[in-house]
DNA sequence: TTGAAAGCGGTACCAT
DNA sequence: ATGGTACCGCTTTCAA
């Protein structure tokens, strides 16, 4: 059932159903009344993209992820910020598209989607610190928000992000707290913002108070278990080994928490880890192991933040770029205490 | 720049430029050498809503997630699969559309989008065994395909599927090699149709032996950490405790995997694990654990090839429903033992 | 308050 | 080989 079939039906004009579906003043409340009912007895449904052809506007946004983030996609952060986004998306009337884009065709891949109009604006996903996509978004004029940000952009933009530096900043004041000196940083790459972000805060924290940080404690690699794993063992095998680890990765967190189980076996050393992480209230039943988390709602929020954002941006023209800084929302669970503390 | 400004600056109708463009016969190579040159330098996209207003197809397919899999979703197979899905999607020229959609408004996404028509077609993820959603997109008449299969569904219709049965009857198969008797099955929901065909596969490698399956040995559950955890913690207090366990899901496993470390550690227990799961390769390293993997680049495979199945599906009308049935890559990791084998 | 008609940006049929 | 023109299904201006 199209607009033409179902005025046809009514016996009215394309336009004046049009009008009277789509909420304008100028229709009477009686035809109004008996469009509505018509319309909703046939299921009728507008066409998404004669609308779209007509108005200008695609109703969907982007979601462009390069692959070579792929560790991050399968993060489970990802799937929560994407189902988070999706209900602000379907709430809003918006078509969620996802773009899995090889890195060097990037650049190709947002032009296309501007040349195309198939969307009216794009979420960034894990900006790298200079990133260029934004200068070339900026220039293409396709409205879009950052999830993260990108240090050492001049012009502003939309973006929301998590406040790492001051959730590792706490974190490693909580390793501190315990009496931790020797805090290992397993990082994500510097490349990515966040990682230089979360790195930022810790030193803050160490040097708060007077404590220089150790080279061979920090490390910045791909996320996967892997290198959570090896950097544990390479670690335990220093002279002076670290006593706690601060992951930057629920993914690299799992072979840390591996790697340490093991140390703690054949070693007889017992290591606190603390990491982002969730779902895991479990550790508690019989875990020496401190688990500091990040809780899934807040991801969720983060999406439904976010993509909210960029709607609101989308539909008042002229706005100036958005942003929203939260504040993460940790939990640490111990082995032995009482349930988990925010701190 | 738009066909009408392409053909003018060209002088030429846009007809004529559009054959061009689209490849038709009928259009001299003098002209189209020209045309296409044009399009190049003043990177003309044809616009996809116009295009797909002209031609009837949206060149996009909708994913539907439901809610309720956001375990599923944020599987980090998951990922795997859309990412191989999305490759075949970009070569193809098709957007991807996801949309995340709570259980109870399943039906009502089904027809939205087919009378939005903004999809040319959907892929159907999670299947249950009776699922109600393939009848009802056969009745609405839009091409889909499902990742995974249901039982007892009558009609035939397009679905890919790992041979679930037959992966986890050899991995039993392998366990009982070990001379491992009493085997846990660490399964999924049986309501979802993989679940049920995995305790098939388990069962008949049993049954293959004569061994009569322990329903204590038995779980069916939500896929998380920790009803991994707790299910280990719960059979290794049982009288006689399986001696090894056979995970239906990587998420699940990491939760097996701590329990059976701190079983180790409290009860001196050896226990084996086998997991369809990856990038573990550094167990090998130190663990006692055994580790059954299906490889992620197999994921992504049956991504990319159950997209092109559907691509077919919708480009050739009028064909019956495709199948594709794969064998489940698995490697198993020894921790004493040479490189992972495949069995 | 309602309707006719001209787009939106393409495709495809029918002429030439 | 090329062009004119009528759609595709909706919105929106202008006129009644």
């Amino acid at each position: 059932m199209n607009l033409k079939q179902l005025s046809a039906h009514l016996g009215l004009s394309q336009t004046t159903v049009s009008r009277a579906l789509n909420g304008y003043p100028e229709v009477s409340e009686e035809t109004r009344k008996r469009v509505m009912q018509a319309a909703e007895q046939h299921n009728y449904r507008p066409n998404t993209r004669a609308k779209a052809l007509a108005t200008g506007r695609a109703m969907a946004i982007g979601h462009v992820i390069p692959l070579s983030t792929q560790h991050e996609m399968m993060n489970p952060i990802f799937g929560d910020f994407i189902s988070g986004a999706g209900e602000s998306y379907s709430r809003a009337g918006y078509d969620m598209v996802l773009s899995l884009v090889a890195d060097q065709e990037q650049s190709r891949a947002y032009h296309e989607m501007v040349a195309k109009r198939n969307v009216d604006g794009i979420v960034l996903h894990a900006p790298k610190m200079r990133d260029a996509r934004i200068p070339l978004l900026q220039e293409i004029g396709l409205p879009f928000a950052v999830h993260g940000r990108a240090t050492d952009i001049a012009t502003p933009y939309s973006w929301l992000d998590v406040n790492n530096t001051s959730a590792f900043q706490r974190a490693t004041d909580f390793l501190l707290d315990l009496g931790h000196r020797r805090i290992c940083l397993v990082n994500g790459q510097e490349s990515m913002d966040f990682a230089f972000r979360r790195r930022r805060g810790y030193e803050a924290a160490l040097k708060a108070r007077a404590i220089v940080p150790d080279p061979r404690l920090l490390f910045a690699g791909e996320m996967t278990e892997v290198y959570g794993y090896d950097t544990v063992r390479r670690t335990q095998s220093l002279d002076d080994p670290p006593t706690a680890y601060l992951v930057s990765s629920i993914i690299a967190a799992f072979g840390v928490r591996r790697a340490i189980e093991e140390a703690a076996l054949v070693l007889g050393r017992d290591i606190s880890v603390i990491t982002h992480d969730d779902d895991l209230s479990y550790l508690r039943n019989g875990s020496d192991v401190p688990v500091f988390t990040a809780t899934r709602s807040s991801v969720r929020d983060a999406g439904r933040k976010l993509a909210q954002l960029l709607i609101t941006q989308i539909e008042t023209p002229g706005s100036s770029p958005l942003t929203e800084l939260l504040e993460a929302e940790l939990t640490v669970g111990r082995s032995t205490g009482p349930a988990p503390n925010r701190i």
